[in-house]
DNA sequence: ACAAAAGTGTTGGTGTTACACCCATGG
DNA sequence: CCATGGGTGTAACACCAACACTTTTGT
């Protein structure tokens, strides 16, 4: 923790700070392959009307990421999901105007980025929240900067598909190697790679187990579910591995 | 930005925040092949007499990175350097105790990362400033939790080593093959590549220019100079690139 | 029988590793 | 002439993209 010293102090100023936690939550809708953002519409000046990130000031002895926690909390309920820190913005004169507290307080967000399994995370409906998912491909100008910090936020979510097994927080506890497939297309796009490869690639890693049970999904050959096993796992992490 | 709501202040006492920045700032002595940090002794509570990552309070009207940018000014003079925003920690009661600010007043640290150029770095000496270079294998311990932010930033320096090109950032305007190889090394550990094949991926990526001067390092053949083509980086920019 | 989905195999090409080897210079 | 460091080449192997092919189901 830094300090300034209290010499210092009564040469320069000192900035007081509101501190903020803006959360960019992402879902995959597995059925209609599409990626989702949980946004909500403000009700107030500024920027009323227009959509935004939740947020949320911190509040006494609570922790950056509890914050998190407790706005997510209020638009959905869910249990499974992967919640990370993304970054923090605080430029001078960035205070929500019209705020009761503007006056000479100076203003600082804290982003999360997270991603929720979709079809267990039920909205919330109330006043208070009313938020919605958006496609991403077609998220409207938002309050704030907050485009900025979602373009940043669906950067870090490829790069984290990509190079952890994030996926699997987020898919049922058995799935198909379909499933999987459906799921990464969706991210990162239908030409990131074929299935016969991306099934060979993942099987190799060695950290999924095939529970045996198949499973039909409409007309097809069934598909033998898997289990991602945590164990295998457990020696890999940290390491830079590649899902792809 | 978040925002609270007039009507749920009411209800939860919202924290006031000091907010700081921590520099955990690298430079590579290619003279003996050592990363160094460049941390600043303490000279009052708490923690007094150890060493710290160096820091300071935001001021008024100043940006995070202008006011980590004014750290690194206090503490030495250097033209060449690469910057970036590394985490925000901020757990409650974390202020830094017998502080004047430390009653009702919570802490917030916003840490970055530097990587300079240890040659041009010339310490700035004087009594507020009592900064050094230590090894970072050889680092004590340190006040408040800045061995973790150091690991943390140990840890992003690793990765943009291989995956950036900031070496080049650090490293003089022309510079032989050899000394980048250094400089890895002295980073990655000895056993990340073999000489041979590092230079022959790295002149693969095409991004180093050869100037046809050859230059003398005491015995042996005389190396060639190169230097880095922002040109032809470009278009890698933003692409997933290994350079080990 | 046929379409659809699951799963396996092949093939040419590219990247990686671990070396051996040649080149130019100082002492 | 030999030690030293710079620089090139290569054989074995792993990996990867693209695509063809087989298997098992629903209709």
């Amino acid at each position: 923790m830094a300090e300034g010293g209290t010499n210092r102090v009564k040469k320069y100023a000192l900035a007081d700070f509101q501190v903020g936690v803006d959360n960019v939550i992402f879902s995959v809708d597995t059925k209609n392959n599409r990626l989702l953002v949980l946004l909500v519409k403000r009700k107030k000046e500024p920027f009323i009307d227009r959509w935004s990130l939740p947020g949320t000031f911190v509040r006494q002895g609570e922790s950056l990421e509890n914050s998190a926690q407790r706005i997510l909390a209020e638009k959905i309920r869910v249990k499974n999901l992967y919640l990370e820190q993304l970054y923090t913005f605080s430029e001078p004169n960035c205070h929500p105007r019209e705020s009761p507290y503007s006056f000479g307080v100076r203003y600082l967000s804290v982003s999360y980025f997270a991603l929720v399994r979709f079809e267990e995370a039920e909205l919330i409906a109330s006043e208070e929240s009313n938020a919605a998912w958006l496609v991403v491909k077609k998220v409207p100008q938002l309050a704030f900067d907050h485009n900025k910090i979602l373009e940043y936020g669906y950067r870090r979510l490829r790069n984290k598909l990509e190079y952890s097994p994030i996926a699997f927080d987020v898919l049922p506890d058995k799935f198909t190697l379909n499933e999987v497939y459906q799921l990464y297309c969706t991210v990162l796009g239908e030409n990131f790679s074929d299935y016969s490869n991306f099934r060979a690639k993942l099987l190799k890693l060695g950290i999924l187990s095939d529970t045996g049970v198949k499973v039909c999904r409409g007309a097809g050959r069934p598909a033998s579910l898997y289990r991602f096993d945590a164990e295998s796992f457990a020696p890999l992490k940290d390491k830079p591995l590649v899902f792809i």
